[in-house]
DNA sequence: ATGTGC
């Protein structure tokens, strides 16, 4: 069973490290490394490394950490909220049109119109959402990593749990990730500025007063995606239904063996809340899987949220400039469609630069805490188009 | 990651 469910050297005894993988799947020294040194944490209980575990600024992405009496805003990181909203759409796949579709989708990064202001009104309301600061954001996916994509059902892994989601192979899929844009980093700063990368205890003014702003940023999140969704089904004339959205970008108070405590997730997929996606690169397959409930405990209730880097951003370009092409990298062998208008994102987001999701799933299989119920396709995948005045 | 920063 190679070195799944390995136990790793803690810094104490009262910390427990664990590592989600299977032999097939490589991680990098160094994420292993970041994921030691975030045990030492004051207050730190456990920490679980998904399979698509990979170095991050000082902390590591795709993990799980348990602590008790205190939090650390600073391993939530700055995009408080960020995760995956999958939807069914009422777009038929044997009808889609590739070029159509890509058109339809030229006005889709400025600020949304004033027709959706009703929407966005009802939703803040909704959602007790206060802060204004970035309502011109709300509706807009951002850079980096966050995309939409729209996919097809490519295999059907496990009837019966496809037939309980109510799923269909005919109609095409949306997948949106994105998160709480500039108000999870402006939260992220606030608390930089005062505390560095200190916690904050559990007793304390500042606690409370950063978990009320998490909370209003997973939140803003949450709509942002629903609108960034309905936004896109506007746009190529459909209606959907939503089928799951999932944070893993954020700190939620839970029960680990009997402890109270604190669960941070940085680009961890809870595994305590229904069916999940797990998206591949944009050149891959993105799987749909239902979390098993007995085994969730082992790896702190939580999943991958990806594939996993293998390359670092800013070295993708160096890496590849000299096989592909920018317009090269605007189809993938999977034969789905990129849009994408900044060059070098273009190539730090190829998926030469992400890790086999099958390996990751494979990992998650061996340890017991998912089952599979389909494999997606990508059929369009839009990213950011830049900067206005680039 | 960032209504990014020189």
């Amino acid at each position: 069973m190679g070195n799944s469910h390995d136990q790793l050297p803690a810094p104490n005894d009262t910390v427990d490290i664990r590592l989600i993988s299977s032999e097939s799947n490589w991680i990098e020294g160094a994420a292993i490394q970041q994921l030691q040194k975030t045990a030492e944490l004051n207050g730190m209980r456990a920490v679980a490394g998904m399979p698509d575990l990979h170095p991050g600024r000082g902390y590591p992405i795709g993990a799980a950490f348990f602590s008790v009496g205190k939090i650390y805003p600073a391993l939530v990181g700055n995009d408080i909220g960020c995760g995956m909203s999958f939807w069914q759409t009422t777009l038929k796949l044997s009808k889609l049109k590739l070029d159509k579709l890509a058109k339809s989708l030229s006005d889709i990064e400025q600020p949304l119109s004033e027709d959706w202001d009703e929407e966005v009104r009802d939703g803040k309301i909704g959602k007790n959402i206060l802060n204004d600061e970035f309502d011109r954001s709300l509706g807009t996916i951002g850079g980096g990593n966050h995309f939409a994509e729209f996919q097809a059902i490519d295999r059907i892994e496990n009837q019966a749990l496809f037939e309980e989601a109510e799923l269909n192979k005919n109609f095409t899929y949306l997948l949106v990730h994105s998160g709480s844009r500039g108000l999870g980093q402006s939260i992220l700063s606030e608390h930089v500025t005062q505390h560095n990368h200190n916690g904050l205890q559990e007793s304390c003014d500042d606690f409370s007063a950063y978990m009320a702003k998490h909370d209003e940023a997973v939140r803003w999140a949450e709509l942002n995606r629903e609108l960034i969704a309905r936004r896109f089904m506007q746009a190529v004339r459909c209606e959907g239904r939503p089928i799951l959205d999932v944070n893993h970008n954020l700190v939620s108070p839970v029960e680990v063996s009997g402890s109270t405590g604190w669960l941070h997730r940085k680009g961890a997929t809870p595994s305590d809340n229904g069916l999940v996606i797990i998206p591949g690169s944009r050149g891959d397959y993105s799987y749909l899987v239902k979390p098993v409930e007995e085994t969730a405990h082992r790896s702190l209730f939580s999943l991958a949220h990806g594939a996993g880097r293998k390359w670092a951003r800013g070295d993708c370009k160096a890496r590849l400039d000299k096989r592909f092409s920018s317009e090269d990298l605007l189809r993938t062998k999977l034969g789905s469609r990129v849009i994408c208008g900044d060059k070098e994102l273009l190539y730090d987001e190829a998926p030469e630069a992400y890790k086999r999701c099958d390996d990751i799933i494979q990992s998650l299989i061996d340890e017991g805490l998912i089952e599979v119920v389909a494999r997606l396709r990508p059929v369009l995948t839009f990213k950011t188009q830049g900067r206005c005045d680039k």
